[in-house]
DNA sequence: AATTAGTCTATAAATTCGATAGGCTAATTG
DNA sequence: CAATTAGCCTATCGAATTTATAGACTAATT
């Protein structure tokens, strides 16, 4: 389960995803909109802020917008920033890897093999999956949804 | 991440599938040998009989077992028993489905279709991996690990 | 009847999560 | 340069969840 901060967070990154380009977006417009708390959001954007992902600028005019290309940023990266881990257990992850106490051989727990196997899929697709490809994903079910037939090239 | 009653519980099973055939073991056992909490261990199988995966027999003799083959019974089954889904959000879940309240439009939201790809992908690798997989995928690697070569057939 | 060992309910302790408050700093603008 | 805007940062609180413990009860065996 992934927890509601990391939630809220990918949700503030697609919205500042459709927005990029078009400068940077006031929190209190992101929590309105996304109806996130405000000041819990405000967490969120600079956590995201400090690893790199997002950036912002002070006063007027200021905000938050994304520092790459909505096609460089990509789902794993931000999991891993708010919830510290893509892993089942501490033992498999490679980023935030914790030695397991009470497993005397790590290379032979059963366990382990098998949520090593769990946290590299889960990789596999959240590292391989950019914001980009999550909008037009998202955009590409709404018309199908709605049954609508897109003649543009 | 999954629980520490879950990684209890996971190996208990274990402990359980490797003792399989030879009648009940003891909670306190059980609780010794992989160094759980005995009280704790016991709400863990008392759940796990619950839910028809272990059997148990009271009084003298008596003790824990696998109510089904260990080659029946799945890591993905447990998991579900004992963290409730396998699911990262509710949304996707296949046997905990919670609707998710700040998304109008379920079948467009960017997040739950790749959280859907993650859920599959776990369900998949869970659900087709059995107690006796993993007791043999550790016995493999802990030969291998020992260089100890198995001539028999 | 005595003993053994799981069952069940309640609750305590610890940790994490979600949320909020408020003062600080930097940037812009008049 | 002063006023305003808006993000930065630290602290903390309450609630929920997780982990762990206690103790009385029931069933089976000897």
């Amino acid at each position: 389960m992934i927890s509601k901060k990391t939630k809220y967070g990918l949700q503030a990154l697609l919205a500042l995803a459709r927005n990029h380009g078009a400068g940077p977006v006031l929190i209190a417009d992101l929590a309105e909109q996304e109806q996130i708390p405000k000041k819990f959001l405000e967490l969120i954007l600079l956590q995201l802020k400090n690893a790199g992902i997002l950036g912002s600028r002070k006063g007027k005019g200021g905000g938050y917008f994304l520092a790459k290309n909505p096609a460089q940023i990509t789902m794993g990266s931000a999991v891993r920033v708010l919830d510290g881990t893509l892993a089942p257990v501490p033992c498999v992850s490679e980023t935030a890897y914790q030695k397991c106490t009470e497993c005397a051989d790590e290379e032979s727990c059963g366990i382990r093999l098998v949520m090593k196997d769990v946290r590299d899929a889960v990789a596999d697709i959240l590292d391989n999956t950019t914001l980009k490809e999550v909008l037009v994903r998202s955009s590409d079910a709404s018309k199908r949804a709605n049954k609508v037939i897109d003649y543009s090239i």
